[in-house]
RNA sequence: CCAGACGGCCGGGCGAUCGCGGGAGAAGCUUGCUUCCUCGAGGAAAGUCCGGGCUCCACGGCAAUAUGGCGGCGGGUAACGCCCGCCGGGGGUGACCCCAGGGACAGCGCCACAGAAAGCAAACCGCCCUGCGUGCAGGGUAAGGGUGAAAGGGUGCGGUAAGAGCGCACCGCGUCUGCGGUAACGUAAACGGCACGGCAAGCCCCGCCAGGAGCAAGACCAAAUAGGAACGGCGCGCGGCCUUCGGGCUGCAGGGCAUUGCCGCCCCGGACCGUUCGGGUAGGUUGCGUGAGCCGUCCGGUAACGGGCGGCCAAGAGGAAUGAUCGCCACGGCCUUCGGGCCGGACAGAACCCGGCUUACAGGCCGUCUGGUCCU
């Protein structure tokens, strides 16, 4: 789709993607929760030009958000999730993987956390969903920007 | 100044950095990206309660019925159950506020409890008269008592055995006439001696208004797969038996070209192949914002509103943009050593579009009016 495969991120739009993400592992931090699938096509395999996978290719990572009723109106659910969108847009380069889907759901306290706290939680959730036992062999140039990071 | 009534309006402002959605705006190049420019939530966007526009479906016209809604009169409007003005009734010292406010001689029904009596009136305690055996019978009466939401007009005077619209005055009510008003209605006089109780938010009657579904409406483009149709090529087919399920053996093979046999050709049937077509799913495009539009001004109208002229184009997504952080100012609290410091931001987010209604709402502004108090 594009030769940058960092700065573009897709967005998860159809509801069986959801529920495929939703059975991956989480993690719940205090204003989020963050749950991450790994599609299983990732960079090393390559875009197999027979394969029908040619829409969820490569290296793009992926990005969904949620907001139930339980938070509120139509008011608190837009701004929760705008909260977390901002949030992803600014952690996710940094301490995502690629070919990975990430969903963050929102929860009551999305709205009060402090702006500061709520990037502590959601880089603390990314950070310990990128090192499960399946390690994907194109992690060590991410687990290196982490470093730089920090 | 205090208390209050009514109407209208606002719903923080400016800036910096990083981002998001739309654009038939501009430039660049590597032709699908980058940069710049520009527009980007509300007074209720909400509830989805009424009224419309716009679509599709149904339908020959008219009338009636059913069902639902509306209900003083006049006006406004595309329309309304909305708005304005007025009338009537009720409340308030007042400014003002409230009212499901058509019909009870079309009919049915109901009026609990209490009370003697609750609807073609009757008479419990009374009051009065007559009779006598002095506490009962007969008669008159509806003033007083008591019940009730409501007791067959009210108050006063006369009248009477006691009373009674029995008579009179005023008020109420009814009828008729005059006058004012477009009308609802108001008002005056005369007459009537009071008859016609209430409930229609019980059924009902009368008048008026209503076909249904909704942008997931509807229109267009159109993969893959399956199935359909047309055309062309092609006898490739069918039955029986056996089977180790791979197949084998055997028989038959439609109609026409006069007839019979063979060959050939054509038609038909059918399997497969090819081409084309239509329906249609995923998906995409459209509907989709120039409109009962907004702003200014003038004119008509008490007003709702209407008209003229000039100017403007102002969200349009589709897992759904309008956000994040920071600074300064304004606003509201609290503290203050009067320098300042620390907190805080209501209700709520467009989804086809308008007109209303209803509900939610921190804080604030403006105008008109009423009552009271003080000063001049």
């Amino acid at each position: 789709m594009t030769e940058a495969p960092r700065s573009k991120i897709g967005r998860l739009k159809v509801r069986a993607e959801f529920l495929k993400a939703a059975k991956a592992p989480y993690q719940a931090r205090g204003g989020v929760v963050v749950q991450a699938r790994d599609r299983g096509d990732g960079p090393e395999t390559g875009p197999e030009p027979g394969l029908e996978s040619g829409l969820e290719s490569g290296t793009e990572m992926r990005v969904g958000f949620t907001a139930t009723k339980k938070i509120g109106g139509a008011v608190k659910r837009n701004r929760a999730k705008r909260r977390l969108r901002e949030a992803a847009r600014a952690l996710l380069p940094l301490h995502g993987l690629p070919g990975h889907d990430y969903v963050f759901v929102a929860r009551a306290t999305t709205i009060d956390r402090d702006w500061a706290g709520l990037l502590d939680d959601v880089k603390a959730a990314l950070i310990r969903l990128s090192r499960p036992k399946t390690t994907p062999p194109s992690n060590t140039d991410t687990a290196s920007r982490e470093k730089t990071v920090r």
